[in-house]
DNA sequence: GTGGTCTAGACCACT
DNA sequence: GTGGTCTAGACCACA
């Protein structure tokens, strides 16, 4: 499991935080119904106070990612979100369309950004079919 | 111009007024030495206090996406960020690689996916031909 | 810790206090990595808005000179500024003929000047040796 | 007569330009009774709002440094401030403070430091034989 | 009318 | 208790 954050970046700790665990989740490192580390671990491991990062814990429940079973640990849902097609296609419209934004401002020409797309898409298809894995080529962090 | 905010996600609002801007300025619908609306006039539309909204073109001019003129506004900044080709390709995959994970967590299959990538792609195309526009098929925010 | 401003003489209040807080780490009261006082606590000892005091920090975080640990406190930075010998000594000609300006506006004849350089300049040397003092014999504002 | 001014360093551009001007006349480009360009030629040379060149004036009246004599124009006064030789002294010493305070955050050593100094000294007291010369060695600006 | 400074004061994020 | 965000509102610097 493999946590970054920044501390100077303007966004809460905790925000982010729950960012890479859903990344984390997200790349299969922690499956369903399997259990995440504990909130002493991950503290330890970030050098962040234990309080932020239950809270981070807490912003995951609420979203409904994980699921806490007290005096056990925090484990990933079985669920799965219930929003409509749209809905979910309006948020990864959002975060496809800053990333394009930030692509036009530093005048990648259009080819070079649709290789770094697809090369992207690979990555995850490939990290998905072998199980998931917990880093990938882009470098994060 | 059109600003999406929303008041209860976490993030800093002045980030966020910021992140629109930026959004506006990729698109085109405000070019490169253009006057940007003022202080005042964004408050206005969102709602905000100003403070808020001048805290954002703060951040802008630090990040050098625009300049401020006392008295006069604030305008597009027309320098290009001198970056290399590298450091360029690993900041826009950082972004694509958020996009996927929360397409993988929505469980949106890999062909939605492709499509909804090509369709933001195309919206950005074609907002660089028609020389800018405000809004876009995504329906952000 | 003494801080002096002048709240008529036109020049910012907080640049003020960034300017102050500027020379007593450079005389050596607060040493590289050594915490500053809180920001509540500089806006209570000189009347000033806490707000105030915060954008000065802030300044001086810009200027890499601070580093601010949220829910910590404030420290001087261990860095040093990396620019070439010629820019540092361009920045600090200006500063010199700054002064000599002012004291040949004065009509300050010229040995009681080199008297009074040569005399800050050992005011300086002597913080250096003996680890720090808070004031100088020049009675600073 | 040469005026550098920076929009961008947070100090009044009305005081920026007194200080310019109170640096030509220490120089010796404008001598003691002789008279200053107009406000509409130092507004167009530095293009500046004349309102903004009228103020900085109006400041240098208020210090005694210059008399504006109307339907004529501005001139450098006679008289000399009358303040005592320690208020000069502290003056004076506060300025040469700040330029010891940024010599060491910058580190430069204190043989250097001398030397910049004894340079710079050297350079005014030609400006002041000579009669006057517009600019110095140290590149002000 | 434009951006900037400052205040007073509430509430949040984090240790 | 430390720094950060945000508001409401007064006043200043500048064009």
């Amino acid at each position: 499991m493999i946590i970054n954050i920044d501390s100077t970046d303007g966004i809460p700790l905790y925000l982010q935080i729950a960012q890479e665990l859903k990344h984390s989740i997200a790349m299969g490192s922690v499956l369903s119904g399997e259990q995440l580390p504990s909130v002493r671990e991950v503290a330890e491991q970030i050098t962040v106070n234990p309080n932020t990062v239950a809270k981070a814990y807490r912003e995951l429940e609420l979203q409904g990612i994980v699921e806490t079973r007290r005096g056990t640990g925090t484990f990933v849902a079985r669920t799965v979100p219930n929003i409509s097609k749209e809905e979910r296609e309006r948020v990864v419209s959002r975060l496809i369309d800053k990333a394009l934004d930030e692509a036009r401002r530093l005048q990648i020409p259009d080819d070079e950004l649709a290789h770094i797309v697809s090369e992207r898409i690979e990555a995850f298809r490939q990290a998905a079919e072998t199980g998931g894995v917990d880093s990938s080529a882009s470098g994060r962090g």
